[in-house]
DNA sequence: TGTACATCAGTGAACGCGCGTTCACTGATGTAC
DNA sequence: TGTACATCAGTGAACGCGCGTTCACTGATGTAC
């Protein structure tokens, strides 16, 4: 008997306890050649070489497999975040932290769009704030280390993180899926970020 | 003969001139009620009191309608930030514009959705750029006039303004249609944009 | 002022499609003895 | 080590729906003479 992970990747059909995955990542690849209107539960089967139905085996319905995207997708930008290092002043963490955030949107525009499709979609988006706000912890943390350190100017924390994510967040938007997109040349955007970024940390110095 | 501008709102029916308004009212509420997926054409039409085929005589598709209701929709917040006197110093203008921003955002909260959404939609965003950016000439205007009365920092204009753009927008985002939306209670977000927006101002100022 | 006519903005029927979801089924898997 | 059996993860047919869009039509409107 050949277990399960021994076989190889193409060849597993029954119980193989990958589709879960599979559909997860077809639904990604069809967001990012079709847009968000254009996937569907059933395309995503079919991508995964599955039958139309065989998704209900792992989610409940088309819009849970959209939300365990999203939220995974957040966990991993807070992830990405959370594991940038503490060199140098803790603003400069902050403001690397900044780029980091754009540069994930950038390297994962699909992410980025099903992460901001959850809070446009429904009314009810109880599922996605949860998940959501653990990048705001990670960049809670990050801000007050700059104002233990005295960099950063001291009193109320909420003002300063959330200056800190509007922006972030704000020019990811614009640059992805916003305006500014396929605006400017495609390796201008990094840069920017970088500039905006000098801005945002100087706006969270002291007096 | 009675002449269409003397006829009364609701019995207007044949030529009134007046159905393009109403469809692009009618999705908007839609919007409000269903969300961004629960609206249709014909749900629209229907709405309008009209024939599902009617709409075509004013809009060449679903698309267009939706497009039309964005463009609308950020030349409405660009006249509003525009309409931002000019009192006090230019930075606090700045700062005003940042909570008017966010109080559009909040005001017209389907508005915002559908300018957020168009951007997410189509992989050709064409339409919605070129009126999207009449709010960064505004923001642009402001800021440029900051830094003539030496309140704001010299040098390059576009990262001061992108960063301004990008903290409004993405307060926005966030308190909109992101993971902080009903997340807080409702009153707390304008006095919040206030501080972000103070933040903001302060970072923009110089060295 | 009256009449003929082009144009405009509606109507309603119809087409076709892809979709989410359900259901009874079946074959593979892993386990208890 | 074999065997019986419960469970699990697939299949394929089917349901029903609402949708965008097209089309031939018709009645209202406004205009040229």
């Amino acid at each position: 008997v050949v277990s399960c992970l021994e076989m190889g990747e193409t060849e597993r059909r029954y119980h193989h306890g990958d589709l879960r995955r599979q559909l997860l990542t077809a639904a990604l690849q069809i967001v990012s050649e079709r847009g968000l209107e254009g996937w569907s539960l059933r395309g995503a089967a079919l991508r995964a070489g599955v039958s139309h139905a065989a998704p209900y085996h792992h989610f409940g319905s088309k819009a849970a497999l959209l939300d365990e995207l999203s939220n995974e997708s957040w966990a991993l930008l807070a992830e990405r975040l959370a594991a940038i290092p503490r060199s140098g002043s803790p603003l400069e963490r902050v403001q690397r932290m900044a780029v980091g955030y754009v540069r994930f949107a950038l390297e994962n525009r699909e992410r980025f769009r099903v992460m901001l499709h959850r809070g446009l979609a429904g009314t009810p988006e109880s599922a996605q704030a949860p998940t959501a706000l653990v990048v705001f912890r990670v960049l809670e943390a990050a801000v007050a280390e700059a104002q233990d350190a005295g960099v950063a100017r001291p009193g109320d924390l909420a003002p300063l993180v959330l200056t800190s994510w509007a922006t972030m967040h704000g020019f990811a938007a614009l640059v992805v899926a916003g305006p500014l997109a396929d605006q400017a040349p495609p390796g201008l955007a990094e840069p920017l970020a970088g500039v905006v970024a000098e801005t945002l940390s100087h706006g969270l110095g002291p007096t």
